[in-house]
RNA sequence: CGGGAUGUAGCGCAGGUGGUAGCGCGCGUGGUUCGGGACCACGAGGCCGCAGGUUCGAAUCCUGUCAUUCCGACCA
């Protein structure tokens, strides 16, 4: 980032052409292979490990929120699928069936799961019969399928992963709380953990989950300006409970609905890291879910004593609790940077026989690329310094991007103007009305992203329409 | 699902006026190298996406199909 030289060539430049770039990136890190299944892919060890990350990190800052891990089957009855009505329809366009069990052909036909709400809910009708058993807060990790038209690497595949909770509430009040609670979960996960600021608020009604009452998100600013929905949590009310029969006696010994949420963040999450951090270099990961944090290049190692020392420092870092590698290929060294930058190893100590001699080493950032000299014996500490510093740093630039491109308007020329010109989110005012949202997808292909929950009053009227204003809404082109 | 592009060795590509396949990287072995993708020598690897058709003969021409990719509509 820092550096404009370019060391490897097969990475197209984000300049030129930010698509290929992107997919020049996932395919040098390692972090996908397509498969022989339209829209499906291979998430190679590089790839799956941010998962594993994603999933220790996360699992356990829902645990904390008092959430249980439960898994669901992957095949829903038809019949079960179309209990809710605007469920169905949001979903029934892209699912796969199974149709044949071995040789014969079903009586009833099984959707794979596009999402467990459904499944979900069959199964709380019948656990759930006192508000002593309320609330429940079930969180499943799995595959989903959703038969796509197009497909792009972790962005958007016909089959992903992801965790999706599902809760059980006696009051409308609750299930809001839970439901703003792991909106709140994401967003901090993504600050603290991926080093990603979002935007967070509610949905429109055109672009709610498909059920839901309320649906509120969070979403991140890619570097070519186009937001990306990066986790979304979402009230359901009674809705679902009435279409299943969810229900719980209370203390007064009346029958009462239950009020549910779900919520869900995936694999997108990969794509989000590779394209806010990512650089011409290639991938570029914060320390904190780095798959490899630290990778030991030794140089000229065949000289005496370097592989031993390198190997040391190694075993060194392990024991710190440091997700550690080693280099000892034959590999050049030139070509061991490379090949650690484009993985997004977050730092790489060089050693080699003048540092042997002076008793340091070199640790390099991979963000900045900014050399530090590091004494044999304070490496650990070091390591975890610029460990921080970087996390940290990384956040900052993403935060101050996302930041200075946010923009405003409060006329619909220059609204078109700007959405056109400045890639990022535009804050303007919005009537309430679902005609000015379709006016405004259709002359300039940006959606409501959400109504942020920090709301300002930046001018009176409709953005689009020029009608007294209910709402400020964050605009943008989304992916 | 509409429009465009591309499928030839693991990867990137050439060959396209029909005559049975080539380059670079990578890979294997040996050696010299090593602080930003080093070099030499030898070697292995492809019935040209798949299925039909035209032809004495198809990677090449025709039809279909599948996949990837980009641009739209749909979604995490």
């Amino acid at each position: 980032m820092a550096n404009n030289k370019k060391f490897v060539e097969e990475i197209t430049s984000r300049e030129e052409d930010f698509t290929q770039w992107y997919t020049d990136v996932v395919k040098k890190a390692e972090l996908m292979s397509y498969s022989s299944v339209k829209g499906c892919m291979v998430i190679k060890p590089n790839g799956y490990a941010i998962w594993e990350n994603i999933q220790k990190d996360l699992d356990k800052r829902f645990k904390e929120t008092g959430v249980e891990n439960v898994y669901m089957p992957m095949f829903i009855p038809e019949s079960l699928l179309q209990k809710e009505k605007d469920h169905v329809e949001g979903f029934a366009p892209e699912v796969a069936w199974v149709t044949h069990g071995g040789e014969e052909e079903l009586q009833e036909r099984l959707c794979v799961r596009p999402t467990s709400e459904t499944l979900f809910c069959d199964l709380y009708k019948d656990i759930i019969h006192s508000y002593r058993d309320l609330p429940k807060c079930y969180n499943q990790w799995c595959s989903v399928v959703r038969w796509e038209k197009t497909t792009r690497p972790f962005l958007r595949s016909s089959e992903f992963l992801w965790q999706e909770g599902h809760t059980v509430h006696a009051t409308y009040e609750d299930a809001e709380a839970r439901t703003i609670q792991m909106l709140d979960v994401y967003v901090k996960f993504a600050k603290e953990v991926l080093a990603i600021p979002m935007v967070k608020g509610q949905k429109t009604d055109k672009e709610k989950f498909a059920g839901a009452e309320a649906t509120y998100t969070m979403e991140a600013l890619m570097p070519d300006g186009k937001a990306l929905q990066s986790g979304t949590s979402h009230n359901f009310g009674d809705g679902f409970a009435k279409a299943f029969g969810i229900q719980y006696t209370d203390k007064n010994n009346k029958l009462q609905y239950a009020y549910q949420t779900s919520w869900g963040l995936s694999t997108r999450l990969i794509g989000a890291l590779i394209m806010v951090h990512g650089d011409d270099a290639g991938l570029c990961l914060p320390p904190k879910i780095a798959p490899v944090q630290v990778c030991v290049i030794p140089i000229q190692q065949k000289k005496e004593g370097v592989l031993d020392k390198a190997g040391e420092i190694y075993e060194e870092l392990k024991a710190a609790g440091i997700r550690a590698s080693i280099d000892d290929s034959d590999k050049s060294p030139g070509w061991k940077f490379s090949e650690a930058e484009m993985r997004g190893i977050s730092l790489r100590i060089e050693i080699g026989p003048k540092d042997l001699q002076a008793g340091k080493c070199v640790i390099v950032r991979r963000d900045n690329r900014d050399k530090t000299e590091c004494g044999l014996d304070e490496i650990v500490e070091t390591v975890n310094l610029l460990m921080n510093n970087m996390q940290t740093d990384m956040y900052d630039r993403a935060k101050e991007y996302l930041d200075s491109h946010i923009d405003s308007a409060t006329n619909y020329g220059e609204f078109v103007d700007k959405i056109n010109k400045n890639p990022g989110f535009i804050k303007g005012m919005w009537c309430g009305d679902v005609a000015c949202e379709e006016k405004i997808k259709e002359e300039t292909t940006a959606t409501s992203r959400c109504i942020p929950f920090e709301q300002e009053k930046i001018a009176d009227t409709c953005v689009c329409c020029g009608k007294p204003a209910k709402k400020l809404v964050y605009w943008g082109k989304a992916y």
